[in-house]
DNA sequence: TAGCCTTATAGTCATTTTGACTACAAGCGT
DNA sequence: ACGCTTGTAGTCAAAATGACTATAAGGCTA
């Protein structure tokens, strides 16, 4: 699970560089495009809760604040490589699948001058992941969505958009899965839809649809040290899925 | 319905205008965002084929091409309205409901200079439009989207996307009625899902489907000169569905 | 060790929804 | 008047859903 709690356990970076030319009207490093950034939207599940992964701005405008870890892209770098590799270095957060969420553009969501910046988001596991602040970030944390800092420029508003775009997409699509380390219980899986739907599900029939499905292939293993009845651990079947798919079936949950 | 058919009635405009500065690394109007444009995709049905609007291209880069309809965004231009403006301007249609689709953004997917794009999409329907080629375009049509013909730049890439999204995007939510005059009967409906979704539906269990919903408002007439019996006229009614909608109603095809 | 938690998992049952059909109605056109 | 085409209503078995009940497995505690 994620170790960090609302108020969180965070990651220090030792120093910051500042990179940019002098008297062009807004400071950037070379070799990246104007106008144009990438902010990453990252969600974690701890426990039953979601969390974004946010950073403290360790150089540029608004140091010190909170903010989705984002940045400029290279003149020859894809859009999603630059999303990776930004979020890499300001978290530690290595490869995760980013698609994209929305471009972000009014005309002064952004002080000095115009920026638009290009949303990209995930979901990760528990498992995947260890923070490590990184050159232009001074701490990175999970944060619950109910309790949040106040962040920077419009990212609250990227934040809401995210939320909302995840809410959809967990019911028509099995992205849910990507939120939970490769062997889960049915309640895991429960509880996550719980979570994001923000809604109680009755649990038999939760299980029965599930099951119908056949994504999930048993691992014929028990959940261990837990005070109960030890539930069977599954894992998403994306094979299963891609045939599936194929044969025009579709997710719903 | 749409006047025009696959190698299409379109519309000439008399003069082209090329401004830019020169000595630039790229010519480029002035006051506009340099490095970041927006493509339109614009969908109709006519019949029952769905065809997507396409410009002649009349100044820039790759003059006398098909293209999507857009260009460039003005420095203090918020995204939608860029998107709006260009359609007009080149096309004459008015006031559709944009959404972003996807920003483009390969490094070399426009040649000269590293150019993102940002795709807007609409659907519109038969009644609301007239096209009229307009400024920097010499030809607007509409194309059938099974026999299109060659696109500039990553515009092919632009349009598979669209269409895919699309086809998720009806399924879900309600926006096929968009692409329908205001009154229509049930199989105007039921072919234009058929259109998008590539396949055949059941007549008696499709209708039986949309009327549960309570979506349709009965418009209390029928048909005109048909040469059969005449249909009843519907009409989506977009405030039952918001009330719905806050019940926790999903719309599912 | 017996009984008490807690969670897992199987199953019931009435209701609703689906998919595959059939049947009949209403007009126009010959 | 008959047939052709499309509209609209209804049937029926199968499948899915929602609201439950019941029982199984453990660890924990008195």
């Amino acid at each position: 699970m994620i170790k960090t709690t609302t108020t969180n356990k965070t990651i220090k970076v030792s120093e910051v560089t500042s990179v940019g030319t002098a008297n062009e009207p807004f400071e950037l490093p070379d070799g990246v495009l104007r106008g144009l950034s990438i902010d990453n939207l990252i969600f974690g599940l701890d426990g039953s809760e979601l969390k974004v992964l946010l950073i403290k701005r360790g150089e540029g405008i608004k140091t010190g604040e909170w903010a989705l870890p984002g940045g400029w892209i290279n003149n020859n770098e894809n859009l999603r490589d630059a999303a990776s590799r930004l979020l890499s270095d300001l978290t530690g957060v290595e490869h995760p699948y980013l698609s994209q969420l929305k471009t972000f553009g009014k005309v002064s969501r952004f002080p000095a001058e115009r920026v638009v910046t290009i949303a990209y988001y995930a979901l990760v596991s528990a498992d995947d992941y260890a923070l490590t602040a990184g050159f232009s970030a001074s701490e990175a944390g999970w944060f619950d969505i109910h309790h949040l800092p106040s962040l920077v420029f419009d990212h609250h508003e990227i934040l809401d958009y995210g939320i909302k775009h995840l809410q959809q997409e967990i019911r028509h699509h099995p992205v849910g899965f990507k939120l939970l380390p490769e062997k889960f219980t049915l309640l895991q899986l429960q509880e996550l839809y719980e979570a994001i739907l923000d809604k109680k599900l009755d649990k038999p029939n939760f299980r029965r649809k599930i099951m119908k499905m056949k994504l999930l292939s048993d691992c014929n293993e028990k959940q261990q040290s837990v005070a109960h009845r030890a539930a069977n651990l599954y894992r998403f079947d994306k094979k299963v899925y891609q045939r599936l798919t194929q044969q025009g079936f579709t997710f719903e949950v």
